[in-house]
DNA sequence: CGATTTTTTGACCGCACGGTAAAAACGTAG
DNA sequence: CTACGTTTTTACCGTGCGGTCAAAAAATCG
């Protein structure tokens, strides 16, 4: 698995070939397929336990927060965090999300694309609204705002790759900064 | 060339085969060989007509405006129109961004990476830097700024395929809102 | 030890890919 | 009609892919 994992976060998808993994591992081609029944599989499997440990990692992060701005900069922050620590994993499960289709173009993970989302934005959208019903938050909508935070948070992803001197705990700050004044009801 | 597009468009960059984008020409494979040396110098011819096509609407929508604040909102606008009125040229431009690496993984776009990142983002860190300097916009760090809004506009693309009712004037009005309400030193 | 699980070896299949040669069709000017 | 350059076709090549099969060889463990 781990070798899955890196090879897709190295050479992308469909290059990661069996053999390809295959090699990385030190095993054949046939060993693999001793494990799981076919390639897809196995790509599945990667899929559910690189999002498993991003939900357990930010299951351990979420802290009990007084108020939304607080859940809100938690949120940003854990998940800056995340992205810089698991770059590898980060890097395969996009890669996945974006090439796993059928022969129609036609995402493979509908049923999980649902669930990743749910998992990340959905949450989000919630802390947001409870904001704005505790009159903590000026009236926006909170689909807009929730798609621009989860968009500006997974930016970093590719610009890790491009750039390599991004600094995190910087970008963290000013995200946080950002976001806390584009939702905040009066400027602090 | 419109089939090429159309191709990548939709079923990926690695799926849209010479034999793919001949079939929807209506011609055969070896056809595309007489007017391209390789698939990649295709890929790139692709790449770069519609870079092209796309430089050109926004040079034609951007109208002289007065204020930082102003140009950012017409930024925004224009681009969140493009992409609703240009989707299949862009979700083209995506996949080629996104998978066109060699053995190594790395972009082979590097050269024009960089480019496709400055025409983009640095005309927008420039409306954001004037707007400090001429005191319209509060103090932020411009980078982290710039990348926040391209990366909202640029989640359009995958949201439009998800969901297919997506408001987009709705989604500019959002985001000009948001990120007028991040930038602006005194609240409207 | 013996039985079971796991891995290797090595050969193989059908397929789709990018790419190549040479021939055939085509348009057009003399 | 012919000759010539352009464009497209038919047929083919080598490669790597996912996947299969069978049997030998390790590794694991009660």
């Amino acid at each position: 698995m781990d070798c899955a994992i890196e090879a897709i976060a190295d050479v992308g998808l469909h290059r990661a070939s069996l053999a390809e993994i295959a090699r990385r591992a030190g095993i054949t081609k046939q060993a693999i397929f001793y494990h799981f029944a076919t390639r897809d599989a196995l790509i599945h499997e990667v899929l559910a336990v690189v999002t498993k440990q991003g939900a357990e990692f930010m299951a351990a992060r979420s802290r009990q927060e007084h108020t939304p701005a607080d859940e809100l900069r938690a949120y940003i922050e854990a998940n800056v965090e995340y992205i810089g620590s698991h770059r590898e994993r980060v890097k395969a499960l996009v890669a996945i999300a974006m090439n796993f289709t059928d022969e129609d173009g036609r995402s493979r993970l509908l049923p999980l694309d649902a669930s990743v989302y749910g998992d990340s934005l959905a949450p989000l959208q919630d802390i947001l609204q409870r904001g704005q019903e505790q009159g903590q938050f000026v009236e926006f909508n909170t689909r807009t705002m929730a798609m621009s935070i989860r968009a500006a948070i997974d930016a970093i992803g590719p610009q890790l790759n491009a750039i390599g001197d991004l600094d995190l705990d910087g970008y963290a700050r000013d995200l946080v900064e950002l976001f806390d004044r584009a939702t905040a009801r009066v400027r602090a």
